[in-house]
RNA sequence: GGGCGUUUAGCUCAGCUGGUUAGAGCACUGCCCUGAUAAGGCAGAGGUCUCUGGUUCGAGUCCAGAAACGCCCA
């Protein structure tokens, strides 16, 4: 604390004549200093001078006018750090009812983006919200660490162009750079993670970046790193596989070795029930990752791109002079032609061009041809299926073998097949089939049972057979091919074609398709009947109906994602779980040398055991390539050695098997009763309904048959604030760190928690601007309660026993203290109900309308009783009750913004209270105050000053379009209120509270209520609708309306009235006052306002009066003077408008601070700085000086 | 081609189980309040609630169809 602030708002001011002397209550301040002073009081409260204050060391830490949030936020995190906070809330709330949270692990691969901000928010604040629930949690984050987007990231560090360079310079060597990236990216974000004020059990990044290192010098060295029960020491290589299992805490890490090994148990048990297979399939295939691209990867790949739309002449053989003209954009896969298909429902017409004779799909006939034609004939495609054709490579060896008779299959022939699939949209309506070379094609040709033809290597090129394209990159042979295919006269036309075509979406390789051999997962049979009608044996065979089940039992928030997840399950293909890949999961299939056969291995126990071969030099190595492909062990059909695939594993298995590795299933089946299944998880919606969330259903439903989650939270995709993704070229990029030191990780997490989830954010420096706002607000309440609480030399009073004192109403409170204390109290209870439920919007809103009140309500109307009172007692409880309706905001708001509340109930309470770390410290360790709060609220009173602020709105509105300001006094205002009362249910002495709360407000002398009988207003009827409605009687209500516009109204005496010949019954209307036309009024709903629009003179005096104080305040403040300075006023002009202030001067006195108000007919040398105020009657000449007794006042 | 979502003011979005006169924030204009002052308030202007049809006494809201956009799947 600076010594200047603790020093100021010593003295208590009471500002009135005559002398007399007052005791200034002694607080109870733990802290030395405090002593009854007393002060003589001089007219006007002139002070004795006193350069330098006592020091009460009581007085409240004073906030700078604008806060700097990010600097603050690194001062509360080193806080956190000294004080322990965070080990001290796990600690209170160690064994009590657990709330489970699974963290989705984040790929330490990058640095986080401000997207990552948005779903870390929501784990974050809730995690702190159950936290102050008193609920216990296991605060573990999570890294997805192996696949290939880290292996991507290492080739292009090491200027790798593809696979051969890994393989040439060392698995090894490769594998262990990927660690090294991942603890890299790990620590990163771990920091960064810190930084958005995310409480979870870190690592020390520093620790992290230790490992790396030394797992790049040498794995095999023994280290020794701190764990939660003591020292543990291993080689460093496993000591990374050991991270985030229990003896080394911290966060997960996918490649664990007890993540891996459960996974290898997950596919033992697949097999064991059949579900494992080996299949043979063309794939999309990146031939610079060499590696496959399943299904759901592809989607993510899409781009435009332009490549050559090659018609090509297909020569019949039997029909001398005739072609088929057949078009294709991928003019590479001609070489694997094998068949030409045709829509058996088409039509399809010969036609003659020059010498030449083509068919072409008749729908087709303007787009597909080149210049002028004839139809000859028209035939259905049902016709053309089985004519041969003279195929664009015949000559290939490949393409000879592929065709060649094989055991019972005869040679075979190019030909025309029929296909359903068969368009006439692009292209010639005949489509080329390369079984080889397309999934769709792939599939017609296994229907069909047609040989295939298989070209490309695993990088892309023209394997042996295929003569000159041998050894050439299919990516760049369409020219020479087109070339070759003119030369050999199978050309008809070629030009470019624009199409979205999928790109790898690593390294945006255009995709080829290729045949290979992968590793799937059955998901079993689709059954075509309603889910309901299964039979048992239906759903034990069929794993997606298993899954099926499982998600019936999850929450999903939005709702919608309970049915993408099931449309996912209904139509998704088997699961595709291998990558020709080198960092990863190895994938536990080991296949026999000798026999088609293979096995499963279940755990690395099971693999020592079964090993026969290389266990020495997997041996003290992580289960990871290269070392794990040395195993071997014996077929059990043959006995022959087995090795491993090659391949690694799909890395949502990685991730799937959290809610089991990390819970401890196979070392502590206690522990993971206890947190499975995790009560909650959000993650992004988008791809993770067939990734992450899919994974986890899959795999839990595999080990038990159970949900890995009870409730999930889904939201959008974070897009810059031009609306379009954030792209570093396109300029609209924003990194986290950069977001976190600009506009403070708390307006941040402010602008993701008030998000609909289900919606896009546009997030930028606009959108923060706004949020910021907001969040200003709540500090202006709070350093204003500061500042005037120094200088009343007003602190907060604890219980004794390191609390305060909530859910009392403090002495001496009025109705508004009450109204806002019930508000606080509603707020708790409101955003209670909405965190609970996963709507961390409805809480923010909820906060968010309640600063409003506080501030606009509460406190506008508040600052004279804060500031200068003359009654200490009423002054009290005002800032009492804003303490502590302050104080609740900030335990409301705490788990949304973790570092303004904890700044302030420093301020607020910590500080005044001299809490320690024995104590509730920090806003964090609070606990949930909703109950605490409850006795003070008061419904009815709410709801009567709801009325009450729609009349003071009506009478700015009146005001506003009579031209009078509201400084302006009035001398009188009538209100007509429903029923003719406010709200109804309150005191007749609150209802008096209020207007004459409302006479202040809108600066009248009187608030008369009228009621409907007054000529002001006459009576008016609203017919109820919806309970007409409900009673059947919707037919009347047209009649009803018509008669109740034009104010054709019977009353009748039970209350009810007759309308239009409609007789309505009393609880069917509502009478309500409505202006008499003519009159200066304002109604709304009910509520009527009017206002006497005659000023007199002695009116406009006051007005005057107040228009001099405001004028006298700007001087104060242009001239920089401090809140308390004391001056003197010199005022001149004429003396007929000084003579009509006269009687108001000692109130102005007052309100400025004033020692004298000096008036006179002219003003002197010292009135350089005088202004002019122009008053009703006239203006006059303003000036200030400070009087020499001016103290050090309250800076700010 | 199928599924899901979205469509309300210039922009971003509210609008609960249908109720007659559709709101907020930002931006714009004017005014006001103010020792919370780099904040705050009021007012103005700005809308065929995407379109068509239906249900209903009454539709932004419910139903059906269409269109556009987005996501997912084929």
């Amino acid at each position: 604390m600076a010594p200047a602030a603790a020093q100021q708002g010593a003295s208590e001011r009471i500002l009135k004549a005559p002398p007399r002397t007052r005791l200034r209550r002694c607080r109870a301040a733990p802290r030395s200093g405090c002593r009854a002073t007393a002060h003589v009081l001089y007219p006007w409260g002139r002070m004795p001078s006193s350069p330098t204050r006592p020091d009460r060391g009581a007085s409240l830490r004073s906030l700078p006018a604008v806060p700097d949030f990010p600097a603050q936020e690194h001062r509360i995190l080193e806080q956190w750090h000294a004080r322990q906070t965070f080990a001290r809330l796990r600690a209170r709330n160690a064994g009590n009812e657990p709330w489970s949270f699974i963290d989705g692990p984040i790929t330490a691969n990058n640095p986080m983006g401000v997207h990552h901000a948005w779903g870390r928010t929501y784990k974050d604040l809730y995690q702190r919200f159950h936290a102050m629930l008193g609920q216990d949690q296991r605060y573990q984050n999570g890294f997805d660490c192996q696949g290939l987007w880290v292996e991507v990231n290492v080739e292009r560090e090491l200027g790798y162009t593809s696979k051969r360079d890994i393989e040439r310079n060392g698995i090894d060597a490769f594998v262990r750079l990927c660690k090294q990236r991942v603890l890299t990216y790990a620590a990163v974000q771990t920091e960064q993670s810190i930084r958005l004020g995310m409480w979870m059990d870190w690592n020390d990044p520093d620790e992290l970046r230790r490992l790396r290192d030394l797992l790049g010098q040498d794995p095999m060295q023994v280290t020794t790193i701190q764990g939660p029960d003591g020292p543990v020491t291993d080689t460093v290589e496993m000591l990374i596989g050991r991270l985030g299992l229990p003896d080394l805490g911290g966060s997960y890490f996918t490649f664990s070795n007890e993540n891996n090994d459960l996974i290898w148990g997950f596919l033992a048990e697949c097999h064991q029930r059949g579900w494992l297979y080996k299949g043979l399939d063309t794939m999309p295939w990146c031939t610079r990752c060499g590696t496959g691209i399943s299904q759901m990867e592809m989607n993510e790949g899409y781009q435009d791109r332009e490549d050559p739309g090659l018609t090509v002449r297909f020569p019949l053989v039997d029909r001398p002079g005739e072609s088929l003209l057949v078009w294709t954009t991928t003019p590479w896969t001609l070489a694997a032609n094998v068949a030409a298909a045709v829509g058996p429902e088409l039509t399809y017409s010969l036609i003659e061009q020059g010498e030449d004779r083509f068919w072409v799909g008749k729908g087709t006939l303007k787009t597909a041809l080149r210049g002028g034609f004839r139809v000859l004939t028209e035939r259905p495609g049902a016709d053309l299926v089985g004519w041969r054709y003279t195929g664009p490579f015949d000559e290939l060896a490949a393409v000879q073998d592929a065709f060649a008779a094989d055991g019972d299959r005869p040679a075979y022939e190019h030909r025309i097949v029929a296909w359903d699939e068969v368009g006439e949209d692009e292209g010639t309506g005949i489509v080329h089939i390369a079984p080889g070379c397309g999934a769709e094609d792939h599939a017609l040709g296994k229907a069909l049972d047609l040989p295939m033809v298989a070209p490309l290597s695993e990088d892309g090129h023209y394997e042996d057979g295929f003569g000159w394209l041998t050894g050439l990159d299919a990516h760049h042979v369409a020219a020479r091919v087109v070339e070759d295919l003119e030369a050999r006269g199978f050309f008809y036309h070629l030009e470019p074609y624009s199409h979205r075509y999928p790109h790898c979406w690593r390294c945006n390789t255009p995709l080829l398709f290729r045949v290979v051999d992968e590793w799937y997962i059955s998901m079993g049979p689709v059954y075509d009947v309603p889910r309901g009608e299964l039979t048992r044996e239906q759903v034990d065979r069929s794993l997606r109906y298993q899954i099926m089940d499982v998600v019936d039992d999850i929450k999903w928030i939005p709702s919608f994602g309970y049915e993408r997840e099931l449309d996912w399950l209904r139509t998704m293909g088997d699961w595709m779980i291998s990558k020709k890949r080198y960092w990863g999961l190895a994938l536990p299939i080991w296949e026999c040398t000798e026999c088609d056969g293979f096995e499963v291995i279940g755990g690395r126990e099971e693999l020592h055991e079964r090993a026969v071969a290389g266990w020495e030099e997997f041996e003290g190595h992580t289960p990871h390539r290269p070392y794990v492909d040395a195993v071997e062990v014996a077929c059990s059909r043959c006995g022959a050695p087995a090795r491993r695939v090659k391949d690694v594993g799909n890395p949502w298995l990685d991730a799937g098997i959290v809610p089991y590795s990390t819970l401890h299933y196979r070392e502590d089946r206690t522990y993971w009763e206890r947190w499975f299944p995790a009560d909650f998880i959000t993650e992004s919606f988008p791809g993770q309904f067939r990734n992450w969330f899919y994974s986890m259903l899959a795999m839990s439903t595999v080990l038990r048959r159970e949900p890995p989650f009870m409730s999930i939270l889904g939201y959008a995709t974070l897009f810059g604030e031009d609306g379009r993704p954030m792209h570093k070229s396109w300029g609209n990029a924003i990194e986290f760190n950069e977001a976190a030191e600009r506009m403070g990780v708390d307006v941040m997490r402010w602008m993701y928690a008030r998000q609909r989830p289900e919606d896009n954010i546009l997030f930028g420096y606009h959108a923060a601007d706004e949020a910021r706002r907001e969040l200003l607000v709540a500090w202006n309440v709070a350093a204003f309660l500061v500042t005037y609480a120094n200088i009343a030399g007003w602190t907060p009073e604890g219980d004794g026993s390191g609390r305060l004192p909530t859910g009392s109403v403090p002495a001496g409170a009025t109705v508004l203290d009450r109204w806002i204390l019930s508000r606080a109290a509603g707020l708790a209870t409101v955003a209670e109900t909405a965190y609970a439920d996963t709507d961390a919007r409805g809480a923010t809103l909820a906060i968010g309308a309640f600063i409003d009140d506080l501030s606009q309500w509460y406190l506008r109307r508040s600052r004279r009783r804060l500031s200068r009172n003359e009654d200490a007692a009423d002054r009290d409880a005002a800032f009492a009750t804003l303490h502590q309706a302050l104080v609740a905001m900030l335990r409301v708001a705490a788990p949304v913004l973790p570092f303004l509340t904890d700044e302030l109930y420093q301020v607020l309470v910590t500080e005044p209270l001299d809490l320690g770390t024995d104590d509730a410290d920090s806003v964090h360790l609070s606990g949930w105050p909703a109950a605490e709060l409850a006795p003070l609220r008061d419904e009815a009173l709410e709801a009567a000053v709801a009325d009450l602020r729609r009349a003071v709105e009506l009478g700015r509105t009146l005001r506003s379009s009579a031209g009078i300001k509201v400084r302006q006094p009035l001398a009188r205002l009538w209100l007509a209120l429903p029923g003719g009362r406010l709200g109804g249910g309150i005191t007749a002495e609150d209802e008096a509270a209020l207007l004459s709360l409302l006479q202040d407000e809108l600066n009248v002398r009187e608030v008369q209520l009228i009621g409907d009988g007054s000529e002001l207003v006459e009576r008016r009827i609203k017919p109820l609708l919806p309970i007409l409605g409900q009673r059947g009687k919707g037919a009347i209500i047209p009649a009803v309306m018509a008669a109740a516009r034009a104010n054709e109204v019977e009353y009748l005496p039970d209350g009810g009235a007759r309308l239009g010949g409609h007789e309505l019954a009393a609880d069917e209307v509502e009478i309500q006052a409505t202006p008499r036309p003519g009159t200066a009024v304002a109604d709304d709903d009910g509520i009527v306002v009017v206002i006497d629009t005659v000023l007199t003179d002695d009116l406009r005096a006051e007005g005057d009066a107040r228009e001099l104080t405001r004028a006298i305040q700007d001087l104060r403040r242009a001239a920089g003077l401090e809140l308390d300075a004391r001056i003197v006023v010199l005022v001149a002009g004429d003396p007929a408008i000084l003579a009509a202030l006269a009687p108001w001067l000692d109130g102005v006195a007052r309100d400025v601070l004033a020692d004298s108000i000096e008036t006179s007919d002219a003003l002197g040398e010292e009135s350089a700085g005088a202004t002019e105020v122009p008053l009703s009657g006239g203006s006059l000449r303003v000036s200030l000086r400070t009087t020499a007794a001016t103290g050090s006042g309250t800076g700010r």
